[in-house]
RNA sequence: GUGGGUGUAGCUCAGCUGGUAGAGCGCUGCGUUGUGGUCGCAGAUGUCGCGGGUUCAAGUCCCGUCACUCACCCCA
C-alpha cells in the first residue's frame, strides 16, 4: 500500500504538539471550571432541520448518510454540527426540564464544515464555548461574567497576546437612532464590513443602501473608529453629541464589560472596547465579541460570541443566553505548523529506566512501578541495548532522566546536564517542571 | 463553488533550450570494546503524484486526472 496523504482541512497533530493542545484545553478546563461551569458534550450529530434553522444554509454541513443505504439518493436526515451553540440550544431545551437555570456551562468539541480549508480554517476543528443560558430573561451581568470567565481563561495560555473585543449593539444601535437613522439593522450590516473595505466605500454604502446623510455616515464612522482598553470610550461617544436612551444603556453595559474583564489583562492578554465591532449574525442582541491574535490577524478572528435573547424558544419559553467561543484549532494548528508551539517531549515518560540484560527487567520493573507509584511516569528501556543507545532513546523523545541499577546501587543521569548521582527509587523526586512535558512557546521571527 | 500556485529521498528543496536523478538536514554503521549529544569517516534511501501523448530519448514538452496549497466567499 502507498503511503497516505493527508486529508485537506483535517489536520492532525504529533504526540508532542498534540501535548500542547492537551495543554492548553486543560488551562482552558481549569478556569472554567473554577468559575463553576459544568461541562456537557453533546452528539456530533444533530437533525438537518435543527442544523438548518435561521436559513444557515451557507454552513456546508456534511450530511450522514449509510454506504449500504438501499436507496443511494436518500441521507439519514442527520449531520455534523458546524458549532456548539446550536447542538446547545437543542440540548437546553431537550432536558429543559432536568436542568437548573440559570444553566452554566462548557463545551470542548469538534465540530465540522464542508467548506474550502485555509489556514486556520479548516472542514474538523475543535472550539472551546461557555455559555450561561437562562429561562425568560437573563441578567446583565452573567454578559460581564462571562466575559471575565474567558477572559481570565485567555490570560492563562501561552500563546501570542490575545485580544477581546467588545462591543455593544445598543450602543450602537441607539447611536444610530440618535442621529436618526430609520433601519439600524442595515447600518449596522454594513459597519462590519469595515475591516474588509476602505471606510469611504462603507460612507458610500451607507448613503445608498441605508439612506444616510454624508453627515450622518461620516458621524458612524467616527463612532466605528472608537477603540479603547478601558472605560475611556465612554468620553469619547459621549463628545460626539448624540443622545439616546439606547445609546446610554449600551454605555452603561459595554463599561461594565471592560471594567470586569480590567484585572485579566496582562501581557499576554488585554481587553478592548471597539466599537466597530458588529458581527454580522443577526440574532446577536447586545454585548457582542470577538478574539484577535496579536500578529495573526490575517486569519481573522479567532473566537466570538455574544448575547442573543432567544437562544432557544420551544414556543412557551424563551430561554435567552450569552457565550463566547474560542476557536482552539484555529490559534493553535497555525502556531504548531510554524513551529512556534510544542512540548518539551514526545511522550509523558519524565524517566527511562535502563535495562542491564534481560534477566534484570524485574529489577528494574521494579524501579518503575516505585517511581509510577509517586506519580512519576516512567518507563523500561524495551530492550538491552549498549547504554549509549538507551540514553539516546530517552534523548530522542525528550525523556529528562535516565536510571541506572546497577550491582554497586541506583544512580539517575539527567541527560541534559550529564549530572548523574545516586539515587533512591522510594525517595528521589524530580522538579515539579520535568515532571511532564511542557509547553514551549516560541516568539514569531519578524 | 470561482480563480491562481505547487507535486522530485523521511524533511526542506535544486535539477537550464529534453540526454544515465542531486544537495543540506535527518537516518544507519564505525571511530568510542555497555553512558548519548560534539566531531571525523563510511553507507543506505526515489514507481520524479497518477494516466496518456510527442520523441531515438521525458523529472523536463503537451493533454487529462488526482492531491495539496493560496485568494475570493464565509467564519472558530
Amino acid at each position: 500500500m502507498t503511503r497516505p496523504t493527508p486529508v485537506s482541512g483535517f489536520p492532525e497533530l504529533l504526540p508532542a504538539q498534540r501535548n500542547a493542545e492537551l495543554a492548553v484545553i486543560e488551562r482552558l478546563r481549569t478556569t472554567f471550571e473554577l468559575h463553576g461551569f459544568a461541562n456537557i458534550e453533546t452528539r456530533v450529530a444533530e437533525p438537518l432541520d435543527v442544523l438548518l434553522r435561521k436559513g444557515e444554509i451557507d454552513k456546508e454541513v456534511y450530511v450522514l448518510r449509510r454506504l449500504q443505504s438501499d436507496d443511494d439518493a436518500s441521507d439519514s436526515g442527520l449531520g455534523l454540527h458546524y458549532d456548539l451553540t446550536v447542538p446547545f440550544a437543542r440540548y437546553v431545551l431537550e432536558n429543559a426540564g432536568k436542568l437548573e437555570f440559570p444553566f452554566r456551562r462548557y463545551q470542548i468539541q469538534k465540530a465540522w464544515r464542508g467548506e474550502r480549508p485555509q489556514e486556520g480554517r479548516f472542514r474538523e476543528f475543535t472550539q472551546a464555548d461557555i455559555d450561561v443560558v437562562m429561562k425568560d430573561e437573563l441578567p446583565f451581568h452573567f454578559d460581564v461574567e462571562v466575559a471575565r470567565v474567558m477572559a481570565e481563561a485567555l490570560s492563562t495560555l501561552p500563546l501570542p497576546p490575545l485580544s477581546l473585543r467588545v462591543n455593544s449593539r445598543k450602543l450602537i444601535e441607539g447611536f444610530y437612532r440618535g442621529i436618526g437613522a430609520a433601519d439600524p439593522a442595515t447600518v449596522i450590516r454594513i459597519i462590519d464590513k469595515l475591516d474588509k473595505l476602505a471606510a469611504d466605500q462603507v460612507a458610500a454604502m451607507l448613503v445608498t443602501d441605508a439612506a444616510l446623510s454624508d453627515e450622518q455616515a461620516k458621524q458612524c464612522l467616527a463612532l466605528a473608529d472608537i477603540s479603547t482598553p478601558d472605560t475611556s470610550f465612554v468620553a469619547q461617544v459621549r463628545a460626539l453629541g448624540v443622545e439616546h436612551e439606547l445609546l446610554d444603556t449600551g454605555l452603561a453595559e459595554l463599561t461594565a464589560v471592560v471594567e470586569g474583564c480590567a484585572p485579566a489583562n496582562n501581557d499576554r492578554f488585554t481587553v478592548q472596547a471597539s466599537l466597530s465591532l458588529a458581527r454580522g449574525l443577526d440574532y446577536y442582541t447586545g454585548t457582542v465579541f470577538e478574539i484577535y491574535m496579536q500578529g495573526y490577524e490575517s486569519i481573522g478572528s479567532v473566537g466570538g460570541g455574544g448575547r442573543y435573547d432567544a437562544l432557544a424558544s420551544d414556543g412557551r419559553t424563551t430561554y435567552p443566553g450569552v457565550g463566547i467561543s474560542f476557536g482552539i484549532s484555529r490559534t493553535l494548528v497555525p502556531l504548531i505548523s510554524r513551529g512556534l508551539l510544542t512540548s518539551t517531549r514526545s511522550v509523558p515518560s519524565a524517566v527511562l529506566v535502563a535495562l542491564a540484560d534481560e534477566e534484570s527487567r524485574g529489577a528494574s520493573d521494579n524501579v518503575a512501578r516505585q517511581l509510577r507509584a509517586r506519580g512519576i511516569p516512567a518507563e523500561v528501556a524495551a530492550s538491552a541495548q549498549k547504554y549509549g543507545r538507551q540514553i539516546r532513546y530517552a534523548d530522542r523523545r525528550g525523556i529528562p532522566y535516565v536510571w541506572f541499577a546497577g550491582d554497586t546501587g541506583h544512580e539517575v543521569k539527567d541527560i541534559r546536564s550529564g549530572d548523574q548521582v545516586a539515587a533512591d527509587p522510594a525517595t528521589w523526586t524530580p522538579p515539579s517542571e520535568d515532571l511532564r512535558p511542557q509547553v514551549t512557546s516560541k516568539e514569531q521571527d519578524q
